[in-house]
Formats: C-alpha cells, structure tokens, sequence
DNA sequence: ACCTAAACCTGGGCGC
DNA sequence: TGCGCCCAGGTTTAGG
C-alpha cells in the first residue's frame, strides 16, 4: 500500500544502508514475483555489487555494477527488510538476498503477504527505460510536472480522483494522497477534471507536493497492521496526521460543521467533505 | 476508445 | 469456536 512517501522513505535508507554490498545467496518460494526468473537472478546478481538506489514512482531501483537493475514494486502488501542474517525470520518473507560488505553480512527480505508485488531484473538501462519509465508520468516534484503539464492531463472527462491516480500521467500518488490532497485543495473527488478552473489547478498542485512532503517528513502512513513498514520494521507515523482519510463521520477538520463522507470512487475508498470540497 | 469489473492473492475482522 | 462474507493503500486485463 506504499505510495510515493513510502517507498521514497524505503530507498533513502536503502541507500545509506546496501550501496557497496556485494549480492550472496538469493532464495524464494513465490517464483511468480520474479521477472524474468529466479535463475536469472542468481546468475546476473550473484558476486554482484550495488552502487546505487533511486525510485521512480512506486519503483525501487537498485542500480547494480555495469548498469543492471533490480527494480521492486511492493503493490498493495509487501514490504522490504533489512537484517541481519541471524534475525529471526519474518512473516511472509517470498524472495531472500544475501548481502555483504568485508565481513559484514546481511539479508535484504521481499515480505509480502498478497503476493502481487514484482521484483524484475533488468540487463541495461534500455530495458529498464522500456519496462518501467515508459508507464509513469512525471514525478510530482520534478520540474516537468508544472502548472502547464496538470492544464494539459486535467483536460480529461474522468472524475479528477481517477486521473490523479493514474500513473501514466503522474507517478507516486496512491489513493491515501489523492484524498489527503483534494481535501486541502477543497476539490471533491467525483468533479470532471475537465472543469476545474485555473486558480483550482493551481491550489491541488500545491496541496500535491505538500501532502506527499508530510508522507515523507512521518516516513510514511502505516494504518493499517499489515500495511506499511520501512527498512527497519519500524511503522511511519503520517497517519496520525490524516485530515479525511479513514475520517468516515467524523467532523470535517476545517470546522465548516459537515462530516466526513465515504464513498467507493473507481473502485476506491473515498473521504471527503461535501461542504467544503466542491 | 472508453469505462467497469474482475483478477491477481491472503488473512484479518465482522456478523451470525 | 467456527463459518462465510467482506475488506484492503496497486495495477493489469478482460469484457461490455
């Protein structure tokens, strides 16, 4: 259930923590998550060192020596851990790497209860540009995700929610942030992208970046028991800041007296407040 | 071309 | 205690 907070909050850590560890021992018991397949794995990555770490949208990237890639997406359940090789195991742990540095060891975990997350190799950054980059707009920090650019994929018939869901025009917002935002623009979620005005483009763009700064500034939103840990197992800490999400009935924050609404959007939970988002 | 529903999976929580 | 049903923050695919 990670979003862009999330898995941004997983690859700042992973990246002070596995850059310059070599790959050892690599173990699954769910082959289906492996693209293209376990023995790919173990062959390309196997005395293989990292050297380096990004996201692009709800991607980890591990940048492996001469430009290999491990790209992770945990999708609705998996998690990524770090341990040491003599810790316990954990719950649902499907895809095991072995790691060291020195004489160092340690074990980097792929948990993941629902089994939809996918972790793929890529053999050079054509491949990686083709299987990944392709399918994700702009990210919502970059330069490219201007004013301008939200004009041009808000000129869209569908309800503004399933738009700003939609990772092909803009990447790394989940449906936690899409809420959290469209409240703080004051947009509902059911209005026609199409017909929002200019000085609301402009306000749900801010309230974009501010939302999704706070998801990583709490390290994320961990709600729910099976949701969200970072690196360490630790919980973040954004849900004790939510404005409407997972507010069914309670008091709209702004005070304006009405309540929180629920309501599936797409096929999505959605909180809103009918007063003052319009 | 477009939108919706189902599928991928599992286990926790709820009502009976 | 146990069964059946519903739910889940993501994404893809099948069907209308």
């Amino acid at each position: 259930m990670p979003e862009l907070p999330e898995v941004e909050t997983i690859t700042r850590d992973l990246k002070n923590y596995i850059v310059d560890y070599t790959f050892s021992e690599i173990w699954t018991d769910s082959p289906k998550q492996i693209y293209p397949s376990l023995r790919v794995l173990k062959t390309k990555l196997t005395g293989q060192k990292i050297t380096g770490v990004f996201r692009a949208g709800k991607w980890v990237v591990i940048e492996i020596a001469n430009l290999k890639y491990l790209a992770i997406h945990l999708r609705m359940s998996g998690r990524l851990l770090l341990r040491k090789a003599s810790d316990i195991e954990d719950k649902y742990c499907h895809l095991l790497f072995g790691l060291f540095k020195d004489k160092t060891k340690k074990e980097l975990r792929f948990c993941d209860i629902r089994k939809f997350g996918k972790v793929c190799y890529f053999s050079d950054p054509e491949e990686l540009k083709k299987k990944i980059y392709t399918g994700l707009g702009p990210e919502p920090f970059s330069k490219k995700c201007n004013l301008e650019y939200f004009g041009l994929i808000l000129k869209n018939k569908a309800n503004i929610k399933t738009v700003l869901l939609d990772q092909k025009l803009i990447s790394g917002l989940g449906n936690i942030y899409v809420n959290e935002a469209l409240f703080l623009a004051g947009i509902s979620p059911i209005r026609a992208a199409e017909g929002l005005q200019n000085q609301e483009i402009f306000c749900l763009r801010n309230s974009i970046v501010q939302v999704l700064k706070k998801g990583i500034k709490y390290r994320g939103a961990s709600s729910k028991d099976r949701g969200y840990v970072d690196l360490f197992g630790k919980s973040g800490n954004y849900q004790s800041h939510f404005l409407v999400y997972e507010k069914e009935k309670k008091p709209c924050p702004k005070g304006c007296g009405g309540m929180v609404k629920y309501q599936k959007i797409g096929g999505r939970g959605s909180f809103w407040c009918e007063r003052c988002q319009r």
